[in-house]
DNA sequence: AGGGGCAGACTAACCGGTCGGTATGCGGCG
DNA sequence: CGCCGCATACCGACCGGTTAGTCTGCCCCT
């Protein structure tokens, strides 16, 4: 299980711009992009390793050159939003302000970054039980991570007074994270509202469901 | 495209218990069952036919006897679920009471709904999109009624000067049917807490958001 | 001249769905 | 009353097509 090598590609960089007559990018970024789209169009079960090759201008050969297996592309999907949700939350819980305008400020950032990548966030939410027992459970515990450090925040507003306790803080996150899981379902980019308007209505309606 | 028959069954009842061996009920009934169980907990994809009628206790000609094909099956899930919380709203929507009596009530009584029917909602959420189109639209064009329906107690009460109108009705909506949607993923029946009091305190929610 | 990076034919296991066949019960007819 | 004819309910072998994953080997770069 050679796990994938994400950084590799020619080693100088892309002296060439569009290389194969595929995409651009490198090998496995392009089968990464590939994958992205297709799970999020079809659902990973309905997408055949055929099809995502020759999105990505390849061939079987290669992907499981770079990847182990199927499961590994998705899980790399994850891990990828994963990572950059939890760098962004840590940003703005580490914030020098007061716990109402941190929340406020990274429970509208989820949202953007959410829509901005809608397609993850959709396969994430609707093809992660698909997961091996042990990649899903990596995975769930690095939710887990992210669900407890924005919890923190929660908690620490109403220790200080500021939000209302009425509510275990428990609920209140699992309610804020079903409005993203939801997102995926009506939100379209072309549609009325820009995800920074969406952002700021719904990080409006956690304030006031937190108000004392 | 014969459509499920189900009131079927022997013509004047079951006057044996438990008949082949398999399980009790009809054998649509059971059907039904088995592929309620087996698609919440593997996922439609996963579930092969053969396994589901093993599971029903039953071989393929009867499957396809009762039912048009696979996708018939899951249509049938969603319409029973449908059906049920439309039902539901509406008794509560046309209640003699405040809008703000109403909306709680039935805010509260739709999580009950979904833990209750925790498996159902949980295919709903996850495997709608596998729907043929037709079928598809079918199903959409039900939950918009029923989103309507939802969205239109809430106006009432903007109009009415009792609730915020900060944030415009559809997103509250989608805000609260996010909860729902999530639901699935982390409450446990086992849990401490009881469906009931996890419907009381989404409301309250629901409600606090709403407060002008 | 050796090895990384890929191509593409191949396989064994399934898949959803079909179809001819059988068992059982019932209504009507002689 | 007996029996025929047919409909319903179900069985299970079978089919064409698809699947994830493997393997051998070529090609080009170093």
């Amino acid at each position: 299980m050679p796990g994938p090598t994400l950084e590799a590609g020619t080693t100088k960089g892309e002296d060439m711009a569009t290389t194969t007559g595929g995409n651009s990018g490198t090998v496995p970024e392009r089968l990464l992009a590939a994958a992205t789209r297709l799970f999020a169009e079809r659902g990973f079960d309905r997408t055949s390793v055929q099809e995502l090759v020759e999105a990505a201008g390849v061939t079987k050969g290669a992907l499981y050159h770079y990847f182990g297996s199927k499961d590994d592309l998705l899980h790399e999907i994850y891990a990828r939003l994963l990572r950059l949700q939890q760098e962004r939350l840590d940003h703005f819980a580490a914030l020098d302000a007061p716990v109402e305008r941190r929340l406020r400020e990274a429970a509208a950032d989820v949202v953007v970054t959410t829509v901005d990548h809608h397609e993850d966030a959709l396969i994430f939410f609707r093809s992660m039980h698909m997961l091996g027992p042990e990649k899903s459970k990596e995975v769930r515990a690095e939710r887990r991570r992210y669900h407890e450090r924005f919890r923190g925040l929660i908690e620490e507003g109403q220790a200080a007074g500021v939000f209302s306790t009425a509510t275990p803080a428990d609920l209140v996150v699992d309610y804020h994270f079903g409005a993203l899981h939801h997102l995926g379902s009506w939100y379209r980019p072309d549609g009325p509202m820009s995800a920074r308007e969406v952002g700021d209505h719904l990080a409006e309606l956690l304030m006031r469901a937190l108000r004392p």
